[in-house]
DNA sequence: AATATATCTAACCTATAGGTAAGTACCTTA
DNA sequence: TAAGGTACTTACCTATAGGTTAGATATATT
């Protein structure tokens, strides 16, 4: 068997860990995502399913997350008012990331 | 075919995710375990294959990562000072987690 | 008329992650 | 003798991510 050494380049900022991890590498992030997930989801589900997140992050993210097409929001023209998040494709290919995430997790750290 | 739809537990403190984001959600942990990888790298390549990080932030990240056990160090006693970092087993394991980073950046921001 | 619900908005505050810059110690090379 | 390489350490500073609290809105319910 030949030893194949995996080549490793630079991380500059044209990394594309980096690059993911400028968009992905705040503290809520992957687990707002992650908690989205496959579903169509309501902005007060969502928040139960996160305790401990603050109002103000949870609608900070998700703005940014809409912004920069990772997650789809639809308001509707109700009241009380009813609002609904989804993953956008992008979106979605986070997914395995936050799936990794949690393999190690459960692997290691219990 | 059935539909089989994905649980979602609440993400609370003992979510796997949570967990594993605690240790590896800092701006550069993940880059640094990227850069190591499966190599056995000394500190001053390590820094030159992070533009960008500062030194303190590197040694402090570095030291986070051996007392966490991601990554283990071997000094040599000789003169100038050589310090040879390189992945644990643990910290191995945290490769499919970059490896899904780097294909999301791929795909996905270019 | 008071309370509850749901989704935000806004003002304010702070802890800390991270940045900057200089210094240390020892040897080598020019 | 002076500059450079190597792996740090220390002190100081600051920007900002994130926390806290209160309020807005407009209906329905009691």
């Amino acid at each position: 068997m030949e030893e194949t050494p995996k080549i490793i380049m630079q991380s500059d900022i044209n990394c594309p860990v980096r690059k993911s991890l400028v968009l992905l590498g705040g503290k809520w992030t992957l687990l707002i995502l992650f908690q989205i997930n496959e579903r169509t989801i309501r902005y007060g589900e969502l928040k139960r399913c996160i305790p401990g997140i603050s109002e103000k992050v949870l609608i900070h993210e998700l703005n940014v997350l809409v912004a920069n097409e990772f997650v789809a929001k639809k308001s509707y023209a109700e009241v009380p008012p009813r609002v609904e998040y989804r993953l956008t494709d992008k979106g979605l290919n986070t997914l395995p990331i936050v799936d990794q995430l949690a393999a190690f997790g459960l692997h290691n750290l219990f």
